[in-house]
DNA sequence: CATTATTACGGGTACGTACCCGTTTGAAAA
DNA sequence: TTTTCAAACGGGTACGTACCCGTAATAATG
């Protein structure tokens, strides 16, 4: 371990030895605080390019007493991973930039009641926060909560849905187009004819909007590919209640006796799965997202390919993101989608979520 | 933006006060130099448990003049879009961490030249070092090196490829052999019947043994699906040459014409994929690495799957782990694989490496 | 007993930046 | 002319920790 050498020749310190000025003066320059005739403020700005300063982030976070506190609003974990894991890569985040003196508040709603996110929306108290990571499930809801925080000057990112006509600091999440095409590749690889079943499970209509994207990839890839033999059907189940999802299926199946695979556009493809195994069906199966259930079906052989929608990195990087842009005054970039993932009996052990 | 409440209630002065001592005694304590008593140690200490103070890191750094210094080695990246990516990562690290007064010296060696790494080790003086990044592709140069670490007490990280008995810090990089039988397992969804080649192309007897793993995983996943009608056949090149390539390769598929399938166990799949594209053949072709020809012959539709091993992230992933394990004495996980990642002609655009 | 070494501890300054609270200056208002 | 005021700038302290250096107290040595 060498001792850093003391550096009289960088920082503000030469900066204002250079220019001249005192070091209070440097300082009123980089935070373009008024006090400043325009000429020395010229000089100044000259010798900082000219020595390509970076200002000390440990000594200015250090001197600097300021607090930044981040609002998170996203769905209640409880009972369900996927949310569980955005959350885990959002503390994973914040244990990592508290130093800087951050302060992260969260707010949960409840994932089919979009009076219980227009509740959350409505007595949150904006003039407290820096910065906002917002999941946008209810898309009418969501578009007013952004004109709001456009309207305070707030920068708002959005995790795992975007709202693309409002503008935001940056999107970070998956395209649910692409991925739902990635899904007919891999069925069509393994089928290269028959019939094969889309299978959208939701109650809400706003989630079911998200399905309908993945299905329209599904769709697109068979359509491009038109040569083969494969033809697609279509079963919504609008309960998810395992019972319910089985039955339905049931009486999908009887009817078409002749289809070779299935695909699942979200998370529920578990209870497909334990339908399978019940009636010990053999079909190919594809659905989405890491969770243990999910997982255990791909272990046992059941559900051939998952997709990974990388919520935990989708948490991690939108507080990364509100840090960078608030903190560092960094430049972000807008679009952020996740890598499409996809998970098989032979590598989930090593996957990240 | 609030301001930090100015916590006189944590801290070493907060320490120093409740055990009624100054702070150099506390400081003291807590590097636990030398010139204490036992009694004011322990007193100290427990005060310190009970609070759960954590030090500032950026104070702390700030007022440290320590520099560490890490030692980068690995091959060198020109015209090699793996290593360049590791590269890449390890200068992002840099670029994190530098701020904490870190130091990466980067010393390369030839890929296909095991007197280059020797070479290399030989002439670089340990003493100046805290911290050692390790790409050790020679293994029985590696073992030595390793040895000299441990010695001197150096924190030793290798990516790519590990050395098992040796100690170190931390192992990054992928699982050779499991990725292997990922690539069974994807060639075996597609072609349920028929011969499938393995190659492997390699002049380097010691970059071949890494081949081998994933030829041998590649293999098992055929055992444990004994079931199927899969014939497995091999062809080793010992010339990377694309002209070499395309006779060996052509002379073998004439004498097999059934063969349905190929896995080239390393990136070299590009050249197998030009001399596909070349006589029009069409089979399943299964490759490694994430690198611009190879992604060119993906959306091509002639390699089918590329396996990737994210040489970015090991690299990023190296010289963090050295960061928080000497600067900020952090446990580290001795055994880190990377995801086995599946890059197709559907998601490599939202592919991170 | 005086001298030296050793142990145990405190005072104080430095790290690089932020920002409060002055002071100077020149010009406008009285 | 004196007063007022704002613009432009400097001095100085604080952030929390590291560590040099000094000193008191005691022990060991002559």
């Amino acid at each position: 371990m060498a001792k850093k050498q003391t550096n009289s020749l960088s920082g503000v310190k030469e900066i204002a030895r250079r220019a001249k000025v005192s070091i209070a003066t440097v300082d009123r320059v980089i935070h373009n605080r008024k006090g400043v005739s325009e000429a020395t403020k010229d000089k100044i700005n000259a010798i900082i390019k000219d020595m390509g300063f970076q200002p000390n982030i440990l000594a200015s976070r250090l001197a600097s007493k300021k607090m930044n506190r981040f609002l998170v609003i996203i769905p209640q974990s409880l009972e369900n991973e996927y949310w569980e894991a955005s959350e885990k890569g959002i503390d994973r985040a914040y244990s990592e930039i508290r130093q800087y003196g951050i302060t992260v508040d969260k707010l949960f709603y409840d994932l089919d009641s979009r009076e219980s996110f227009a509740g959350v929306i409505q007595q949150v108290s904006m003039d407290a926060y820096d910065g906002v990571l917002l999941a946008p499930i209810f898309f009418d809801e969501g578009v007013r909560f952004a004109a709001l925080c456009k309207q305070q000057g707030i920068p708002l990112v959005f995790i795992n849905s975007d709202i693309p006509g409002e503008e935001s600091l940056s999107y970070i999440g998956p395209h649910l187009f692409k991925s739902g095409y990635q899904a007919g590749r891999l069925i069509n690889y393994g089928l290269k004819n028959g019939e094969v079943l889309i299978v959208n499970i939701s109650t809400e209509i706003d989630t079911y909007h998200h399905l309908l994207r993945k299905e329209q990839g599904f769709r697109a890839y068979f359509q491009d590919h038109g040569d083969v033999g494969i033809k697609l059907l279509k079963l919504d189940i609008r309960d998810t209640s395992d019972e319910f999802i089985e039955r339905e299926l049931h009486a999908y199946l009887q009817q078409h006796p002749t289809i070779g695979a299935v695909f699942v556009t979200n998370s529920k493809v578990r209870a497909v799965a334990k339908y399978f195994e019940k009636f010990r069906i053999e079909k190919i199966l594809v659905g989405y997202d890491f969770i243990r259930e999910n997982v255990h079906y791909l272990q046992e052989g059941l559900i051939d390919f998952l997709i990974g929608q990388k919520p935990e990195e989708q948490g991690y990087t939108g507080i990364m993101h509100l840090f960078q842009h608030i903190v560092m005054g960094a430049a972000i970039e807008k679009q952020n989608f996740m890598p499409i993932d996809i998970i098989t009996k032979e590598n989930y052990e090593f996957y990240r979520n």
